[in-house]
DNA sequence: TTGTACGCGTTATCAT
DNA sequence: ATGATAACGCGTACAA
């Protein structure tokens, strides 16, 4: 087909407009028309280019046309931890939903330790928007994005900044909801499962279980941080389980919650009629048959939903003010409660 | 700090090399020199572009430098299935590699509908490589990105192709020591849990088992497909053992090892006493102690690695023949066999 | 060591 | 409707 002829050891150059034009007895502008919509151009002409560009192989090269001014169609997303189950089952969402809005995500691993200087690397490109998905994001990095105009949407910890929209679930009242159930139902000794110190949402999630337990005039027996996975829920919870008399214990996620369920039985304690064990996020592991375990439903959907709202509504109106849309929770009650 | 005056309304336009020339009172050049490693420029005034840069808020343009003809960084990553826990765990450990190498990876979700077209599209982007992960890529695709003299790099699949590169697991000589391995434990009653029809690993894998059984003068007692999913796993497992009586399953993949291993004890059957259940891949949560699963290793850090290596090779000598290297697995012996 | 000038491949503008 | 030409922002060969 085509006549393009390998040089060895040599990288070919890609196909570009000027040689379609040259191929085709047309002008390089009638090649740019014919592959931008609603631009004026000869039908015949039209199909007649891109025949001739669909045999040399040619495709207009984005990195060019970025430099018009326009919009880059790369979208940075910054993912505090790629081992959680929660944050990859998001970005996957979000990675799907953003390729159907032809939209490309670069994705940055928040985990390593060049974190920052990844981030720094990738601002080099004309974002059209960076997407914080967890993690924590230096104050330098957002004022760099605000200067450089570049749209930042923050879904995890809310970042309070002039130009930065945020997407944030409620997270106390799903735990304050969660602990009232569980009240109702007659417990009365309740533990709590924190994450790591500095997680703003572990914090606050605890925030709504204790205020559950002060309205009903109850306050936590006893408490424990784990590391936000499977092991540390297990590990923790087999320590605090084994010092405290408790009938009902809140992890401030599905991963130690799940954990904290194989603990408990593997004490020979009988979930839920001596202890209730419930979660936080609604993983997919959580619908396991083996598990099948309580929690609150942090929705990926709804999140996903609204980031993507948000950003249509950012690239339109640039200036416009920041928003922070709330994202409700919802209980799942399963058999561990 | 910077005299950057914010325009209602209007997107600020990027600071340019120009801008960051004029404010310093220097030539274009020198600023790009300045932000070239081993480019001849003054130190003194190096030091001052810099300073004058960092007030700017100045940053090369990436999409500008990738038009020169130098490789532009972009990396995409085609995902076959961004829900299934080894692909997502395979793309995690890959995004991070990439970022600590300076390549930026641009995710394709390549389970949507949409997943070829935006192939198609994000092919716009001068690639300095695109890597598979799974799933199957059309021969049109293929052939695109051999005349762009786009590297493909492929695992999962192996891709037969003149400039493509394989990164494959012997996948069949894993579940056949795992076969043996169970054989000489006195196992003799064998089932299969195979995946979805066209999987190439589901195939392979059971060619393994296959081949160890003939060996050993058994064959297969009964065989079931699956979804590669832990639901799926467990209902397929439910109906294969209660109208079969065997003492061994083989699972095509950990997903459906950990459904079948929910399956069987819920039926009463003591595993492994009674009937051995094994999976493929270890996936994190085939450690967990509510699981143990015996299983396959599919090493990820050895794939990953090797990708790396062999997108090295291919960057320096682009007309190199293709290579296909495999990766060995390991058995790992844990509690279901 | 430094500045000038050109090319990278595209889209947008402006005549025609 | 179409073709010439000017940006876009950068790196770099070349001349000084």
């Amino acid at each position: 087909m085509s006549d393009y002829i390998p040089v060895h050891g040599q990288r070919p150059r890609r196909v570009t407009a000027r040689m379609v034009a040259e191929a085709a007895g047309v002008s390089r502008s009638a090649v740019s028309r014919a592959f931008t919509d609603g631009a004026y151009l000869d039908d015949k002409k039209r199909t007649k280019i891109r025949e001739v560009a669909a045999i040399l192989g040619y495709k207009p090269n984005a990195l060019a046309a970025g430099l018009q001014g326009g919009r880059s169609h790369l979208v940075a997303i910054f993912v505090g931890d790629m081992r959680s189950p929660y944050d990859t089952a998001f970005v996957g969402q979000l990675v799907g939903e953003l390729n159907a809005l032809n939209k490309w995500p670069i994705l940055i691993d928040g985990g390593g330790q060049r974190a920052a200087t990844a981030i720094e690397d990738v601002l080099r490109y004309p974002l059209d928007a960076l997407i914080l998905r967890g993690g924590s994001m230096s104050a330098d990095i957002v004022s760099q994005c605000t200067k450089y105009a570049i749209p930042m949407i923050s879904s995890g910890r809310p970042i309070e900044a002039p130009d930065v929209d945020n997407v944030c679930c409620r997270h106390s009242d799903g735990t304050k909801e969660m602990t009232e159930t569980l009240i109702r139902q007659g417990r009365t000794r309740f533990g709590f499962l924190a994450g790591p110190a500095d997680f703003y949402s572990s914090a606050i999630r605890k925030g709504g279980v204790l205020e559950a337990l002060k309205a009903a005039g109850l306050s936590l027996v006893a408490e424990s941080l784990g590391d936000y996975t499977v092991a540390g829920g297990h590990s923790s919870a087999k320590q605090l389980l084994s010092s405290h008399a408790i009938d009902a214990l809140i992890c401030a996620n599905d991963a130690m919650a799940i954990g904290a369920l194989t603990a408990a039985r593997e004490m020979g304690l009988a979930v839920p009629k001596d202890l209730s064990v419930v979660g936080f996020d609604d993983i997919s592991m959580a619908s396991w048959p083996m598990f099948d375990l309580t929690t609150v439903r942090n929705p990926i959907d709804a999140s996903v939903t609204e980031i993507l709202n948000l950003l249509e509504r950012r690239l339109a109106t640039p200036g416009k003010q920041s928003e922070t849309v709330f994202i409700d929770t919802q209980l799942v009650l399963r058999a561990t409660h």
